[in-house]
DNA sequence: TCAAAAGTGTTTCACGTACACCCATGC
DNA sequence: GCATGGGTGTACGTGAAACACTTTTGA
């Protein structure tokens, strides 16, 4: 058995969607960059991989580097691989999305980029390579993901309302749900506790706090749109 | 801007889960290694990207060299890159999943390997490198994507009538449908359209032969299982 | 005319949808 | 007590599931 001969192949790299969710906002992580091509236009993070690492790996680096966070909840998208989207020469990309809670992270743009910014998913700007086309993938997978699988709670914090939950299902489906009817959907789904406390401060009702059921069982949901 | 400099990448390669369904039963297309790593095993068919061809060529190129087939439906599937999954060295492998009618293709093993051959899905050999897992996800996928996206009639003949439908749903699904349940939900997403034509032969009532309507109109289906 | 399988229709029931009411809180 | 928003219950209708009957064919 003979090793791989050592012919060309083409640059492999990791691009991340990473979305957030706060002030009743879906946004997207993009880092302005320095360096052509593309200079001082907008793109998605992203990186090299290198021999022996995994994708996620990768992942986890750019996301430690840009936002000092671990532990992130993420999912491989789709490959893309049209010889025209890098103008240096052949180059891979394999997309993941990630949701984090922005209120836990602090961005910071590090030595390869101007600036590094939230965006809300309404009012992107022009995005360099082929990246609308993945953040388009993006929205659309987490949509999906969103109606039948409990992700949604990695965009909230620990403690969340039930208001709350309703609002972002709202916000990433664009698009109004009876909160009566979703309320019993996510309660019959047994994805969700109530931890018996309550949300302070407002000046009316005091909504319940729930946490996510993290050992989930059976039981899925459907939320229709 | 300067090019990529040449700094080494992994070997890049993708893998096809080909299903076929004849005699009412679904099958996948291996192939029987003549060299190591894994020789005399089964195993997916693949070959290595070449620098400017796209996924989907190399899918094609595969296609036509060991089934002599153009126009298949296909759809990539997933990436996977596990370090170890080559003992070569380090491979990533896009996968790809393809659909195709056994009685249109003539299969041949080519130089590559000692041979080739169709195993029906409830009855696979063990697979070498980490086909097992790519096909398992195929057969996943495939699943959920036959309830509700009409790709179910790429594994038949362009006339087909419904009771062939319903089995080949049955089959993939390995469950039983109610066949007249199934046959409204399939009419009613105006997907095929009804010949006027009969399959003669048979000893008792002769069925309608339907064909697949390309130009797809909005109306979707559900098949619950 | 009989068996086997294909085409068509109907009843039933569960679930999703729409909607109304009561409760808690701060001012 | 009043405005605001959160929690709970219920009637209704659509559509899926279960099921029966008729039709066509070859032997």
């Amino acid at each position: 058995m003979k090793p791989f001969h050592s012919y060309q192949n083409p640059s492999l790299a990791v691009d991340l969607v990473v979305f957030g969710y706060s002030h009743e906002q879906l946004s997207v992580l993009l880092l302005n960059r320095k360096e052509a091509p593309f200079q001082d236009q907008w793109v998605l993070p992203g990186a090299f991989l290198q021999m022996e690492e995994r994708f996620r790996d990768t992942c986890s680096r750019v996301l430690k580097t840009k936002l000092g966070m671990d532990d992130v909840y993420m999912e491989q998208l789709y490959s893309f691989d049209d010889p025209g989207r890098d103008p240096r020469g052949r180059a891979i990309a394999v997309a993941y999305y990630a949701l984090v809670n922005p209120a836990r992270v602090a961005v910071s743009a590090g030595s390869m980029a101007n600036d590094v910014a939230w965006f809300n998913v309404r009012e992107l700007p022009g995005l360099g390579f082929d990246h609308k086309e993945i953040f388009d993938l993006a929205l659309q997978r987490l949509r999906s993901k969103i109606t039948y699988f409990p992700v949604g709670f990695e965009l909230l914090d620990e403690l969340f309302t039930m208001p709350e939950l309703h609002e972002l299902y709202e916000c990433i489906l664009d698009t109004s749900i009876d909160r009566r009817n979703f309320r019993r959907k996510i309660i019959d789904s047994d994805y969700i506790i109530n931890t018996g406390k309550k949300r302070e401060g407002a000046q009316n009702r005091h909504p319940d706090l729930y946490k996510f059921n993290k050992k989930l069982k059976k039981n899925g949901f459907q939320i229709n749109v």
